[in-house]
Formats: C-alpha cells, sequence, structure tokens
DNA sequence: AAATTTGTTAACCATTTGGTTAAACTATAC
DNA sequence: GTATAGTTTAACCAAATGGTTAACAAATTT
C-alpha cells in the first residue's frame, strides 16, 4: 500500500461521513449512504472506522475543533471586550455561512446524548470562560460597560450569532422571506448583532 | 366500544409518543418504545394512527400548537413594544421550563424536513410578523425607540429566549456549572434579557 | 341474546441495517 | 519472481424495525 492512496480512501470516507451525519444526524445516517457517496465498498467503512459509532465520532470530534478555535477567539484573546464581541460576530458568521449544518448538528448531538459534552471537555483548547470573565469585570469597574454577569452576557452573545442558523426554516417561515433575503439578513447581523450588544451593555 | 375508553387509550398512545419522539427525534424514536411507554401493544399503534409517521405528524402538530400562541402574544396583541417584548420573555422562559424537549424537538425536525415549516403556514392561527412590524415602525418615529429592522429585532428575542434551552448541554460544559446554577440562570434570564434587550434599542 | 361493530393481542413478515467473512487484488519486501 | 502485508470487494448474517394478519374480547345495536 502507498500512503497516499490510504489517506485518499481514508479522507474520502471521512469526507462522505461529514457530509451524510452533519445533514442526517447520527441516527438518520446510513452507513450504506455514506459508502455510496465515498465511491468505496461498504465493508471498507469498518476496516478503517471499526463502527458506524466510531466513525461518528470521528465527524464530530473534528467538527467541534471547528468551533472550539471560534469561541476562543471572543474567550482567550488579548483585545478589549468590545473588540472581542464585534470581532467574534463578523468571523462566526462568516465561517459558519460556509459551515451551514455545523451548529445544528453540534447542538443536536449533543442533546441527544449530553454525556458527549463531557468528553470533550477534557480536550485540548477546550474553550474557557475564566479569563473573559476576569476581563468583563475590570471593564465593568472602570464603567465601561453596566454591570453584567458574564455568563449571561456569553449566552447572548452566543445566541445572537448561532440561533439564526439553526432557526432558519422556522425563522424563514415566519417572516415569510425566500431564501435570498434570508441569506441577506444573516449578512446584515455581521455588524449589526455587535451594535445590539454593544449598545445594550456600554455606558454613555 | 365507550368513547371514554377511545379517549384514554388514543392519548395514552399521544402522550407515550410525544415522550418518546420529543426526547429521540423521528428517526431515533422506536414505535416499540412508544408502546411498551404506553403499555399496549404495537398494532394498537397502527390501528389509532395508521403510520409511525402519522404519529409523528400528530406530535409534531401538537408541539407546534403550544408554541404558535406563544409567539402570538409578542406579534398580535394591544401592549406596548416595550411590554410585549418583557411579556414575552417572562412568559415563554417559564413556558419552556415547563416543556424543556419542545424547542429542540421543533427546531431539529424543521431542520431535518425543512418542507414542513410550508405545511404549518396554512394552519390556523400560524403567527404573523406584520402587525409588529408597523408597530415598531409606529413607536421608532415616534423616537421611543433607535432604527432596528423589525424582522432583526424578532430575531433576536427568539434567539435570546429560545437558544438557552437548546444550547444547555454545550452552555453546561462551556461555563462549567452544575444543573441546578443553570436552572438559576435561566430563571434570571426572565428578567435580565428584556433590560438587555430593552436597553438596547431604547432611546434615552 | 344474537349479530355486529370496535378494541386488543400474539404471531408473523418483508425489509433494512450494522456488521462480518473469505476470497481476490495490489503493491511492497526479499 | 515469489512471499508477504495491506487494501478492496461480493456475498452473507443476525438482529432490529415498521407494519400486517387473523383470531379473540368487549361493547353496541338490533
Amino acid at each position: 500500500m502507498t500512503n497516499t492512496k490510504d489517506k485518499t480512501t481514508e479522507s474520502q470516507i471521512l469526507d462522505a461521513a461529514k457530509t451524510v451525519f452533519q445533514s442526517k444526524g447520527m441516527d438518520g445516517a446510513r452507513m450504506q449512504e455514506i459508502a455510496d457517496k465515498a465511491g468505496i465498498n461498504k465493508a471498507l467503512l469498518h476496516y478503517y472506522y471499526r463502527s458506524k459509532q466510531l466513525l461518528f465520532e470521528a465527524v464530530f470530534k473534528h467538527a467541534f475543533s471547528l468551533l472550539a478555535p471560534q469561541l476562543n477567539k471572543v474567550l482567550n484573546d488579548d483585545s478589549s471586550i468590545e473588540d472581542k464581541i464585534r470581532n467574534f460576530t463578523f468571523n462566526y458568521i462568516a465561517f459558519v455561512i460556509n459551515h451551514p449544518y455545523l451548529p445544528n448538528f453540534v447542538l443536536q448531538e449533543l442533546n441527544r446524548n449530553p454525556g458527549f459534552a463531557e468528553t470533550l471537555r477534557h480536550t485540548e483548547g477546550f474553550p474557557n470562560i475564566e479569563k473573559f470573565k476576569k476581563q468583563l469585570n475590570t471593564e465593568i469597574k472602570k464603567g465601561i460597560f453596566k454591570p453584567i454577569q458574564a455568563e449571561q452576557l456569553f449566552i447572548n452573545i452566543l445566541a445572537l450569532n448561532v440561533f439564526p442558523f439553526i432557526g432558519k426554516p422556522l425563522l424563514k417561515t415566519l417572516l415569510n422571506i425566500d431564501d435570498t433575503s434570508y441569506k441577506q439578513l444573516i449578512e446584515n447581523r455581521k455588524l449589526e448583532v455587535s451594535d445590539f450588544i454593544i449598545n445594550s451593555i456600554k455606558n454613555t
């Protein structure tokens, strides 16, 4: 075997698995469909990844490893809170526009199996809120921001950025708009969401 | 057959189906598990609801019929925008604390089958945003609020209220807190979220 | 109370599904 | 070039799954 060919087949499988798992979830995904999409025999899936569960975990961990650095940006870099919020919002929305299935996939599977979140905490580079908390409290003491619990602000930031992607089918229907308009609405949020947040907490 | 006994069996099935579908989703749910939970033979499921798909739709429509009136409250009653936001936030969070699986269930299944949302639009009492839009624009013109698109504000309100429930397993891990603390965090949001929103858009 | 309709069950069925096996094929090692 | 190790496939398998059937039980009707 050539190592090149190895990697090609294995990554073809992973790519196909990503597509199928992320659009149908663990329960809805079929090993045969993944094999077909990868253009290989079903037995090869088990040759490279023993079981559906392990293949799924590979996909899930990879998905989460894409999201974690996005979160760390808002939590652990050295800019001001205001800059963090603006950068995170802009970058996260731009990022998810290119990976539209990711947030729904990760949240759904964590809900299906909450114990899975525990496993993630012990992985390298798992986001931690401590620095963000201290920094926010310092800036509040300086009078830059109105008092707000770091946890609540963090939830709000995430909510405003993540929800439009998870809620897309519902929101499109409620707002009675088509895909193009919805895309535009999301595009506008890259800047509007930060204003919305900053407006709310900044002292004048 | 007595009509009373009919309804009892049928609603036992529906109750069991709610529990199973809402916690495991369409793909993860098993007809046998629903039958067991209802304490009846599996064939009875098909006697009352022809197929898994139809039983699922009954559960889904019921779930949505619980959520729709909550939305209509923010869209179509006669109070001011500020009161609407405060009432909706308080009521919605209180409501979902008692139906914790609902938002995730509805959003997940709409993502799995986006065409389903179309079906909902044509049901009685489907929420409509038009009145909210006009009212908001009027209050903006009066100078009560800073300019903001009704659609964006609506998304924000929904996001801030719904996301904490959908994201619970992720947020609990990120914030490194236990169930009791998380419950308290959510409880606090009943009032804090409205302040957060109003602060952001109200003219001073 | 006999006939008929409705409710309920155990057993069964076809299909799907994740997973295995044994053989064939390919490429590298000797 | 032949042995050896890694790769790929077709065929197969057992378990699970949604759904059906035919017979039985319980009401309702007449």
